[in-house]
DNA sequence: TTTT
DNA sequence: TTTT
């Protein structure tokens, strides 16, 4: 049956990466996106949306984006419950996104602050694109370095390449 | 900010249509959405999307579609929060439908019970769209009588006809 | 970047199934999807969406589905241009589908003619998922026999299983 | 029935603000969206979606956005067709928008070239809705001036402020 | 060239 | 707490 959801905005905070015991990985991470009409206090509010992402595009999006980093996302609802410490049933509602794509960089994670005077802010057309392969068990080598937070061009060998 | 889904799936029980205050009709329900996959069992599972509809459409959905009637719903995902009786925080993740889509009635509800040899489930091309006016005071008058289950065209008054 | 669209709608005629020359299945079809409002003369109108799918799916609906059959679409716009007999070039719009979801299958295709007392018009949860594989060179067998209009659960090995 | 599409991309040149006989603005534009996969020789190519939007929006995506900005559309796919020159049936397949998000400026319209070392790009929460309102027939006050290719909160009265 |  |  049809379930799809399209989303623009941006992340709360860095997203949250980790491995499963058979090593494959998955990121949390929320978006913020704003309503496009006031409420009755003339105030223009947001809608929280918790999302979760697979294997490369999960590694990928935690390695590229964090907080206030400007993200489409294309993906479903998926519902799922547990029982909390108090045994009491949790019912979640979260997006599992297909794809992320990369609007603009707005974190600097560590390494040289973005902004200043040196324009900023570019889009380049990256994409996650999840390709739903069966998990692969090894454990990721996880890119460090530079974050390279202007989004320019990098040189690196076409198996690490996100996009 | 972009914000948009698209669900087709059957409603798990009839909706749940209720008045504010002011006398503003709001029907929340909830539709099962089967995932176009099976899981490691070989099941195929589904989700379990909640939703809300404002004004006359509410009214429409309570009055012509019931539990396991098919459904299309074209609307946004907003969040919201409340403190629960034990003071708890709890966030809410839903569907807020600008219209939905008659695909198929499934219900009775009361009257002449559908199926049997008469050739059922037949569609019409009827919406609800949310005009998002605003919010009238009146009490809405309930429609009462037959639920015509098979959608066949009924005859009714430009006024009174939710499609 | 971001490109989807969702439709629900009716096929204006039977599907166009081909092959090419490598063997790859590949459908055209034309929904039919109401507006939701009427013109100036008060008359509903309907949009005229040409779309492709390919593979599997392609086979699955042209073999199951038919003129006047409703069906849901999951895909994205693509445009392509060639060059027509006067050498004029002419641009295409259409819908590319990852997925078709069957909602109720109208047409008898040559076999026993649907309606009558039989209750018709049932809805299965099935669904043309492209497994977006690489193209295999086979020439597929192409199903004949029954249409089952009704949509029964129908007992075919899970090879020849379109959903 | 259901008809939805969400595109992000580029405009491919200024969109095209027109009006009616009866005084309604009507921009037509073009975007181009890069598609997330390469074809056969490797390549990443991109779909060129033709999109209308109406009244004040349309003004506001003309006098806002030009060449090369970065859009969001939430619409629905319309056909429809004429007769050309040589009387033939001309079809047309385009995405009316009912809002247009902007994600980033990038021409400058006869204004301050944009870039340079002042950190540009940035995105400000700026939608376009389509009130859906009746047509009014007055004609439009056509804002002048500097276009404001930064982005930056500009103050002008509320009435004639697009976002 | 269009569906219910 | 879930639909066919």
């Amino acid at each position: 049956m049809l379930n799809r959801v399209v989303l623009v905005g941006r992340l709360t905070k860095d997203p949250d990466l980790r491995y499963t015991a058979s090593g494959v990985a998955v990121a949390n991470f929320t978006i913020a996106v704003n309503r496009p009409f006031s409420n009755q206090q003339g105030e223009r509010e947001a809608d929280f949306i918790n999302c979760v992402i697979w294997r490369k595009p999960a590694e990928n999006l935690a390695n590229y984006m964090g907080k206030g980093s400007l993200v489409g996302v294309d993906g479903r609802i998926q519902t799922r419950s547990y029982d909390n410490q108090e045994g009491k049933r949790v019912y979640i509602t979260e997006v599992v996104a297909d794809s992320v794509q990369f609007l603009e960089s707005r974190n600097s994670k560590g390494g040289q602050p973005q902004g200043g005077g040196q324009g900023s802010g570019g889009y380049q057309d990256n994409q996650y694109q999840n390709q739903q392969q069966a998990p692969n068990n090894n454990q990721y080598s996880q890119p460090t370095g530079s974050p390279n937070d202007n989004m320019e061009p990098i040189d690196i060998s076409d198996d690490d390449l996100p996009f």
